[in-house]
DNA sequence: CCTCGTGGTCCT
DNA sequence: AGGACCACGAGG
């Protein structure tokens, strides 16, 4: 198995070959050292969003073949890498879904990346409206209070007082300012109620947080005189700190009126009714725990401007204690504290590397988090050991990989076994899944032609020719078959090209984790057999049944493999090829030759294009240029893999020679330039193509590549009409007026999530886009990829 | 969730 | 060279 490592300014890839699924991460560090001149103490490695940690392998991270992984290089030892640990941030939220990431998608997001830093929340208020123009601030003449006035603001759900300041104010349209005819309410301070006028306050300490509107009643200057106690007389408005649940304790600051004073030399007390909660219900018989610390109310128009020459910030009012944030600890600072600290230590130093958890609240020191982070996480959100469900939603960089059920299970997790996998590909999984037709299409599949090669199973399986890559028949016994693999591994078969005869499947003991045996015992005409039965021409009959019309049956795909070679004259020499369509023209159940019943199958072909074996045949793959492929990165690594053990021999023979790889050309290199049949676009889609304007740039490079051949072609239209957001081909295709295609549903999803622009240029489309479906564009797809939307909403 | 399979590699 | 047997993906 060979994967991608990249940098994460993306300026350095290495493909990394000859690794198994069992090689530990250790092992891949020690590969990746002189390429990009890291030791291996300073390598960072990351999988979608998972920091890769030494000792596990990269079956446990799922690294599969040709994936992505990055690389960040320490430059600086544990804990001095703040720049960095923002790259990785930036890198996490790209996808990483498999398929090679164009240029334009990159592009998007480097954009919403900087998108995101330009919307940083925590831009302090104060900095935002610390050069106000004077017409700002007199915008509104009339109202009670100014822009950057220091105040007092009334917490409306408890009734208490806090220190704040006014941000913003604007006219409150709803509820005008009663005209001088009608009678203005007023309290016993002479204060209106309600001066026509909206105040954003922000409160002190709490400068990042939404601004709270509030009217003139809420408001008032910020106290600042401090009563005597001998001074403070019964029937007295004072603002006063009560705490409501255990009047033992410091509390909030409420307005009070006193009803009882005792001023000894010994007892200093005061009772008082307190005004407490939304209505400023009345609290009787309170005692006032701290009688030095009473305030006078001061009236409006007293409070002092920010922006005031006269300001002295120095000068300002008195700061009030409020009751202690932590009942357990009091805020005591010398206190050790589990519930307003680090809840694993307790300490309170380092406030600067205390996390809080975004569910429970709670602190948490990096280094007291095991594993313990080397920076605070850039994310939005971070959850504390405790409160992660999901470890696939919310793992962060970092964090310990989670143990998935059905891996915990396999062999090569248990130990039982010593045997090693994943360096070639039979275990490797696929990379592409083919979303041209769905799983359950019946006959060829669009773009691919007869005759076409592939080396290994896994790729006849994502081309969605035949997708189960082990099993021969791809069927559904409620439906039929879609498609066959003649591969020689049933002794019965015989093949005549135009006409063969196949085994079904079953009657074999597979148990020990084998994939074929001897047969064992019966087949029967259940599952994949019963299928295969669907197809042919006639009711389904458990005793065999024969197709009088067995054209009227349905297509059935055929691919050869090499494997048949053994008994077949018309097996490819290497790899699967597509063979066409063929019918099912009768079956029935047999001894075979192991002696237990089998169920047999003759196929006729059913096809218009020119069998591969035939003169035709073979001089239209010619022109077509079909050659054998191969997956992504497999040659290099093949061609690699030579070249190590030529250098081997050369090693044992004779000293070290180091040759540059331009002189060694693997064995299957594939051939430079063939003569290939252009693709020939059908005058109705020449004509749908024209009329969908929209789309021309799209569309003049899609045909640039007809010359190329079908496969080419519509391989580079799939490309430039898939989806951004699903990745699939766009269905009922939104075109936007940034010229781009988008799925009506997708889109709409974005939508809903109140995201209004171009998912791909992020381009504004405002909130009342109507989102047209470009159905010129949808019945071109429809006709180069015959049933892509089946399935989809 | 479980069962099944015309691959393909890994180890002896 | 030949046998043992790994996990993936599809259907049920």
């Amino acid at each position: 198995m060979w994967i991608q490592v990249r940098s994460f300014d993306g300026k350095k890839s290495l493909r990394v070959d000859n690794l198994s699924k069992l090689t530990k991460i250790e092992e891949l560090r020690s590969r990746l050292v002189d390429e990009f001149e890291a030791p291996v103490e300073k390598q960072r490695l990351f999988y979608r969003g998972k920091q890769l940690e030494d000792g596990h392998t990269l079956f446990d991270y799922s690294v599969g073949l040709n994936d992505l992984v990055q690389l960040m290089v320490r430059a600086a030892p544990l804990g001095e890498n703040k720049v960095q640990q923002n790259q990785i941030e930036d890198e996490d939220k790209k996808p990483n879904d498999g398929y090679s990431s164009s240029g334009e998608e990159s592009t998007c997001s480097d954009k919403e990346n900087k998108d995101k830093e330009n919307k940083l929340p925590s831009t302090p208020v104060k900095e935002s409206i610390s050069r106000p123009e004077s017409s700002t601030k007199d915008e509104h003449p009339n109202s009670t209070y100014k822009l950057g006035d220091i105040i007092d603001a009334r917490d409306t759900s408890v009734g208490a007082w806090f220190e704040a300041k006014i941000v913003k104010i604007s006219k409150d349209d709803k509820n005008e300012r009663k005209t001088d005819g009608e009678k203005m309410e007023t309290d016993d301070d002479g204060q209106s109620d309600h001066d026509g006028y909206i105040y954003s306050v922000v409160f002190d300490g709490y400068d990042d947080s939404e601004p709270e509107k509030l009217e003139c009643k809420d408001i008032r200057p910020r106290a600042r005189k401090v009563l005597s106690l001998g001074d403070i007389t019964e029937g007295q408005k004072v603002m006063a700190n009560y705490n409501v649940d255990d009047p033992d304790l410091r509390g909030f600051w409420y307005d009070c009126i006193i009803k009882g004073k005792r001023n000894t030399r010994t007892i200093k007390e005061l009772t008082a009714t307190v005004f407490i909660g939304p209505d400023l219900m009345p609290l009787d018989d309170c005692k006032l725990l701290f009688v030095n610390e009473i305030f006078d109310i001061e009236k409006p128009g007293t409070q002092v401007n920010e922006f005031d020459e006269a300001f002295d910030a120095s000068a300002s009012p008195v700061k009030r204690t409020n009751k202690p944030d932590c009942d357990f600890c009091k805020d005591n600072p010398k206190k050790k504290c589990k519930h307003c600290a680090c809840c694993v230590c307790g300490g309170k130093h380092d406030p600067d590397k205390q996390i809080l958890c975004d569910e429970c609240d709670q602190a948490y020191h990096l280094q007291c988090l095991d594993p313990p982070l080397d920076n605070l996480p850039t994310d939005d959100e971070w959850y504390c050991p405790s409160c992660k469900n999901d470890e696939n939603e919310i793992v962060k960089a970092g964090e310990k990989l989670k143990e998935s059920k059905k891996k915990s299970k396999m062999a090569s997790s248990t130990n039982q076994t010593s045997r090693d996998w994943g360096r070639g590909m039979a275990c490797v999984g696929r990379q592409r899944v083919c979303n041209v037709v769905p799983p359950n299409h019946f006959g060829p599949i669009p773009g691919v032609e007869v005759g076409t090669l592939w080396k290994f199973r896994v790729q006849v399986s994502e081309a969605g020719v035949h997708r189960p890559h082990v099993a021969g028949i791809h069927g559904r016994d409620g439906e039929g078959a879609y498609s066959i693999v003649l591969s020689g591994g049933y002794e019965d078969d015989k093949d005549n090209g135009d006409e063969f005869y196949y085994t079904g499947s079953g009657g074999r003991d597979l148990s020990g984790n084998k994939r074929t045996a001897e047969q064992s015992c019966d087949q029967k005409l259940t599952r994949m057999n019963r299928a295969l039965a669907k197809n042919c021409n006639e009711p389904i009959n458990e005793k065999g049944a024969e197709a009088k019309d067995w054209r009227g049956g349905k297509p059935l795909r055929v691919v050869r493999n090499c494997k048949g070679r053994k008994h077949s004259d018309y097996a490819p020499e290497e790899g699967n090829r597509y063979d066409g369509i063929y019918k099912v023209v009768k079956y029935w159940p047999e001894k075979g030759k192991s002696g237990f019943l089998v169920w047999r199958y003759l196929m006729r072909r059913d096809d218009p294009t020119p069998a591969p074996w035939t003169k035709a045949g073979g001089k239209r793959i010619k022109e077509l240029g079909l050659t054998m492929q191969y997956p992504d990165g497999y040659l290099e690594a093949q061609a690699k893999k030579e070249e190590e053990n030529e250098e081997k021999e050369k090693t044992t023979k004779k000293g070290k020679r180091k040759r540059k790889d331009s002189d060694s050309s693997p064995s299957g290199t594939p051939e430079k330039k063939q003569k290939v049949a252009a693709y020939k676009v059908g005058a109705e889609q020449k004509k749908r193509i024209t009329q969908d304007s929209v789309n021309k740039k799209l569309w003049d490079e899609a045909l640039e590549h007809t010359s190329e051949g079908g496969q080419k072609f519509l391989q580079k239209v799939e490309e430039l009409f898939t989806c951004i957001c699903c990745q699939e081909i766009v269905f009922k295709p939104v075109t936007t007026e940034c010229s781009h295609n988008v799925c009506k549903s997708c889109i709409t999803r974005s939508f809903k999530a109140d995201v209004y622009c171009c998912p791909l240029c992020r381009t504004d489309l405002g909130k009342d886009y109507k989102m047209p479906v470009n159905s010129t564009l949808q019945d071109i797809l429809k006709q180069f990829f015959p049933g892509y939307e089946s399935g989809r909403l």
